[in-house]
DNA sequence: CACCTATCTGAACGGTGTCAACATGATCTT
DNA sequence: AAGATCATGTTGACACCGTTCAGATAGGTG
């Protein structure tokens, strides 16, 4: 490729394949699932050899690796969009824990796969500790929302208690869909915001109430 | 073996080979993991040809789905013996708490395979409408506590949203270890109780602190 | 006894993750 | 400009996987 002439020339061996790997992971992924998503398959989606990701990834796991890391960029980007978004900053929480069980039920592939226990824990606490991560930005949300930022245990455990329940609202959503009980009360969202209001810590009445010593 | 002589004789053809390949399911699974549970495997373990299984399953599927039934089963029994022994009725749902989490991070593998989303939906909600199920016994407790019974609408979601959060955190649990904050507060139980103090359905305070109109 | 059916084995198929050997071509050095 | 170098790609192979099918084996039934 001597010229960037035309639109799709080859500019080396591929471009560049990491990312077009991930890509073609991603696509697999959402269209036919993750039982199908194999680093052959991947690769073929590229149009690639079956040994060429070897040059990019370890392994398999590392490029799931890759894809879920891609799958908590746009989680948090979804949880900033929340807050940005909340009517008061009180609301905020409670619309975040929304975006979140909506972008599981969206990508719910894609979601099991971030969080997929069997691959390496580095991916999700090391992303945590990111300056916009969705960890961070639920605690400033649960701040905002009246929490104590001055007791920090508190805060940590209000924030993995959020975090966790609304992960535990999210699985369980794709798991069981709870259908009878979504009509009965007007529809997916309103069962959502009933669920939530059930999650203590995300009310500031919760909050307050649970403040003991 | 003619007779039925002694100990280990094998009287058919293996003897009952369906229960054995789950247990020898189980087995790899806690020994090795997920990632080593294949269908050979199981079959290697139980002393058998690889193609055995497919006259007791008629896939590796459902082969799954019978360990994963033991795993209910088993989680049914937990929770029925936390209920028993906790001190007063309203602790009820935090010691059902403490102890299914106990049970995830005890079996993590087997765990994660009761919750395997890949598989059909069939298995969980099929077994949480069975009598002694996890599921109706966590409400039961919630009613315990002073949730109000006649309230069904209100009653199943506290029961939803206790069952989200704990699976939360117990997925959490085994996603994430916490160390730091579980050394701040004194051990494993003690940040599981705090935890479980900030899911505002856990306690009674929570539980009248919710009730609205 | 002969027949039937359930259970198990052996061999085979296509698919998978991974690796070593080789090919290719962009970049660096001279 | 020419040749060395190194990243990137391909081919072919290996062991393992899930699954199937024809045949062996053995219990139950007439």
């Amino acid at each position: 490729m001597r010229e960037t002439g035309s639109a799709h020339v080859k500019p080396y061996h591929h471009g560049d394949l990491s990312r077009a790997l991930v890509d073609a992971a991603r696509r697999i992924l959402e269209a036919e699932g993750a039982a199908a998503l194999s680093l052959r398959a991947v690769a073929r989606e590229a149009g690639v050899s079956p040994a060429a990701p070897y040059h990019h990834f370890k392994d398999k796991t590392e490029l799931l690796e890759a894809v879920a890391h891609g799958g908590w960029e746009a989680l948090s980007e979804m949880i900033a969009q929340a807050r940005i978004n909340a009517a008061r900053p009180q609301d905020a929480i409670t619309d975040i824990g929304v975006a979140y069980v909506n972008f599981a039920r969206d990508n719910p592939a894609l979601y099991d796969l971030m969080y997929d226990t069997t691959r390496d824990r580095t991916a999700m606490p090391q992303h945590a500790q990111e300056e916009d991560s969705g960890y961070s930005q639920v605690q400033n949300a649960l701040i905002a929302a009246g929490c104590d930022p001055t007791d920090e245990q508190d805060l940590e455990l209000a924030t993995i208690a959020s975090w966790c329940a609304v992960h535990g609202l999210a699985e369980m959503s794709n798991f069981k869909d709870f259908q009878p009980l979504k009509d009965a009360l007007g529809g997916d969202e309103a069962f959502l915001r009933a669920i939530l209001r059930h999650f203590g810590t995300f009310s500031p009445a919760g909050l307050a109430s649970h403040r003991k010593h």
